[in-house]
DNA sequence: TAAAATAGCGTACACATGTACACCTAAATT
DNA sequence: AATTTAGGTGTACATGTGTACGCTATTTTA
């Protein structure tokens, strides 16, 4: 029995999160947001909020796991389109612009509050990155048999290209957001054959340790 | 003659800039300036502050300005080491490491404003950034004798992994950093040879097209 | 069924903010 | 020398903020 009163409270809980989320903008950050203005939204009289959230800080938390938890999400429905077959690359970009297309302004609360003034939030930030990098480096590792090391540098340097190519696109329009796709996808090129070239060299020279 | 008075105002429209600059932190960001803050750091009154810039946004982007005049610095400074020999990327790696332990907060500046609340901010710290990828662009196509497309492509990726190795840095100890500039000399190698790779596939494209 | 716990409300307060306004003083212009 | 211009000041006000405190109503517990 969960009791009809953790029920409720879940549920304005969930109105908060939601409220502070759908007051997410271009032009409005998390930071920017005050607790009664979230507590309005909610329909919640501001001295409620503190019934549910100690501080705007530890909603704002909250907001990252939220964030996070999406980006897990794309990642599964990214496996599951390669599944079907196609470039591997290519599929993971428009995935993940799409993502972008719907999901603005999760995307930009974790590139904001990545360089925010607060360290716990660029700490939670992080976290969600590195493991979204992580799972690709196990990928990268299976799928091209690549050394540990290398398939790290790989994965982390995808990510980040692909993560500034989502900021770009935040700001772009249909055409050039199509444009940013294919150069993305270039990149992710590069540095997918450079990667490889350069394992290739380095086990060539664990074998012939004196060249 | 530039008149006593000018000099007067030129000189504390500095101490505003430079007051505004000196309180920047990683747990302070300009937006979480106020006006009053700044005008009581500079010395001044609150109300004397329109006297120079109408808004604390004319200031933020003076300040974007200002931080753009130093990354141009930045690569004048790594241009000339390289002109002394070595590894182009190391010593570029090398330089921007040092960039940002003695202007962290310029940086950090920049770091925040392309992903903040306002457009025109936005705009601002792309075009500084624009201007960096550029003159990398024309560096890699001369000295590599890249395809434009490519060299732009490189550039701008190179340029991507740079600063987001720079954004890490910001929180990173002395060691972390190290090892962060070692990764990010890799990740740009990977970069360099994909770029290399794929352009000679691209030309040899040209020349057999029904290859 | 009585008592305790708790989600939510309204009031209230101290504080910081942007900025309008009138004023002063010294440099610049005439 | 007389007048205008303009940087700087202090006062004042409306507005928004976080949150302490006491209250109510309803669910939960004893």
């Amino acid at each position: 029995m969960v009791g009809i009163r953790a029920q409720q409270k879940e549920k304005t809980r969930r109105q908060l999160i939601d409220a502070a989320l759908g007051q997410l903008s271009s032009e409005r950050s998390f930071s920017s947001l005050s607790l009664r203005e979230v507590a309005k939204e909610a329909g919640l009289a501001p001295t409620s909020f503190y019934r549910h959230f100690s501080d705007m800080d530890e909603l704002g938390l909250t907001l990252v796991d939220e964030a996070g938890l999406t980006l897990r999400q794309l990642m599964r429905q990214a496996r599951q389109r390669i599944e079907k077959g196609g470039s591997v690359i290519q599929i993971s970009v428009q995935t993940f612009m799409e993502f972008i297309e719907s999901n603005g302004n999760i995307f930009r609360l974790l590139l904001r509050e990545r360089s925010g003034t607060s360290a716990a939030f660029r700490a939670a930030v992080n976290r969600e990155i590195s493991f979204f990098t992580l799972e690709l480096c196990d990928y990268l590792q299976q799928a091209n048999k690549l050394d540990a090391e290398v398939a790290y540098l790989q994965a982390n340097a995808a990510v980040t290209i692909v993560f500034s190519a989502g900021s770009d696109a935040l700001d772009a329009d249909k055409k050039e957001r199509e444009q940013l796709a294919y150069r993305t996808i270039q990149q992710l090129r590069f540095i997918a054959r450079g990667a490889m070239e350069l394992a290739l060299r380095k086990e060539s020279n664990k074998s012939l340790p004196s060249s």
